[in-house]
DNA sequence: GCATTGAATTGAACACGTTCAAACAAGGGA
DNA sequence: TCCCTTGTTTGAACGTGTTCAATTCAATGC
C-alpha cells in the first residue's frame, strides 16, 4: 500500500475521473457489498483501466473513505436541524444518536460488510486512524455542541473531556449497530433509548462527593496514558 | 471458507498431522509475523501439501486459534499459582491482568499483527465469536475465581455479572496492549496499575444509595439487549 | 487374497488485490 | 517542427488465499 498523490489542488479532469471511480465504487458496494465488489468490476463500471484506479486510490479500502465522509456530513446536517429547540442534555444526546441511526439505516447492509475491515485499528478505515481524523473531529464537535448548548450539570473536571467520551459511546453504538440484525435496527434504537437516560444520570452522579474523587482519578489515568 | 471436519474423535495419525501443521504455523508466525507467513510456506515447513493444510484447517485464520487456546492455558497456569495468598479483590484482579501481560509478552510482535484481524467481529478469531467460546469461558472463569475468592464488597445485583464485566475490561487491556509500542509494554503495565484501584473503588461505590439505582438500570438494559 | 469404501493427500487452477514498466497525451520551449 | 517534461493510462504479471477433481492410502468385510 504505497502513498498516492494527494495534491491540495488537482486538475479538473483528474478530479472528475477520481469522482467517476468513487461513484462507480459506491454503486457496486451498495449493490453487492464490499467483499464481492472486485477492483476490476469497479474499473469496468467506471470505464477505466484497472491500473488507473490504483493511480487515483491507493487501495480498495481508500475507496470507502468517501462514504465515511459523506455519512458524517449527512449526520451533521440531520442533527443540526433536530438539535434546535432541544435544551436538555438528555434530549440533545438522544437526538444525535437517533439521527445517526436514521441516516445510516440505508447503508446498514453494506456498512456491516466493510466495518468488519474498519474494526482493524491499523486500517486507514479505523475511526481511530489518522485518515479518519477529519471525520472524527467533526463528529466530536457535534457532541461538544450537544454538551455546550444544554443545561447539563456535571463535575467541572469532566466537562472538557465529555465530548470525546460521548464520541466513544457513539462508536460503541455503531459497533452494536453493525451486528444488529433486527428489522430496522430496532435493537440499536432500544439501546439508544436506554443508554441516554443512563448517561445523563451518571454524569449527574459525578458531582456526588464520594464519586468526584474517582472521576478525578479516571481523568488522571487517561491523562497519564495519553502522553 | 467451508466448514472443516471437526469430529469429537480423530484418528491418531490425523491428530498428529494436524499438530505438525499447527506447530509449523506457530514457528513461522513467530519468526515472520502473520501477514508475511504464506500458506505455502506453512505447508512446506510442515512437510505437507498446500491442499492438505486446507483439509485440516478451514483457512489461515483458523491456524491461529491454537495460539489463542495455548495462551489461555498459560495464563490460567500462571494465574493459579500467583492467586494463592492474595485475598484482596484488588490484589487478585491485579494478579490476573499482570500475569496476562507477562505471559503474552513474548508474542507481542506477532500478536499485534494478527489481532488486527481478530478485531473483526465477524472473524472466527474475534474473542466474541462462537469459535472462541471455550477460551472466552475459561478466561471468564478465571475472573469469577478472582471475585469469589476475595473480600469484595459490591452491590449484590452486580456480583453475578462482574466476572463477565471484568473479562470485558481485560479485553480492553488487550486492545491497548496490541497498540502499545513502548518497551516491554510499559504503558500497558501502567494502565493495569492505574485501572485496578479504580475498578475496586467503583465496585464499592455501587453500594451507595444514590448509585445503586443506576447500577440496576444498567443491568436491566443489558438484560433487555441480551434477548 | 481381493474389492470396497471412506479418509487423506495432491497439485493445478482460480480469483483477487496489487505492482510496474511501458506507452500515451498535452503542453511549452528551442 | 521537434524534443522534453510532466501527468495520465494501460494491461500484463505477481503473490496470495482458497477450491477442487483426481489420486493414493488404509482399513474393513467377504
Amino acid at each position: 500500500m504505497t502513498t498516492v498523490p494527494e495534491p491540495a489542488t488537482r486538475s479538473p479532469k483528474a478530479e472528475q475521473t477520481r469522482r467517476t471511480i468513487a461513484d462507480a465504487a459506491m454503486r457496486l458496494f451498495r449493490a453487492r457489498g464490499y467483499d464481492k465488489t472486485t477492483m476490476r468490476a469497479i474499473a469496468d463500471e467506471a470505464g477505466v483501466s484497472l491500473g488507473n484506479t490504483y493511480y487515483y486510490f491507493a487501495g480498495k479500502e481508500h475507496l470507502v473513505q468517501a462514504f465515511y465522509d459523506q455519512m458524517q456530513v449527512l449526520h451533521a446536517e440531520a442533527a443540526a436541524t433536530a438539535l434546535d429547540g432541544e435544551r436538555s442534555f438528555a434530549g440533545r444526546l438522544r437526538v444525535l444518536l437517533d439521527t445517526w441511526v436514521d441516516v445510516a439505516a440505508p447503508y446498514h447492509g453494506f456498512a456491516g460488510q466493510f466495518f468488519q475491515n474498519a474494526a482493524d485499528p491499523t486500517s486507514p478505515l479505523s475511526p481511530f486512524s489518522a485518515e479518519s481524523a477529519p471525520a472524527r473531529e467533526a463528529s466530536t464537535a457535534l457532541f461538544r455542541r450537544a454538551v455546550e448548548g444544554s443545561d447539563l450539570k456535571v463535575a467541572p473536571a469532566l466537562r472538557a473531556e465529555l465530548p470525546e467520551l460521548l464520541w466513544l459511546l457513539h462508536m460503541g453504538v455503531v459497533l452494536f449497530w453493525v451486528h444488529d440484525a433486527s428489522p430496522d435496527q430496532r435493537r440499536t434504537r432500544q439501546l439508544v433509548a436506554g443508554v441516554v437516560p443512563l448517561v445523563t444520570r451518571l454524569t449527574r452522579l459525578t458531582r456526588l462527593p464520594g464519586v468526584r474523587g474517582v472521576v478525578d482519578d479516571v481523568l488522571g489515568l487517561v491523562a497519564t496514558l495519553r502522553t
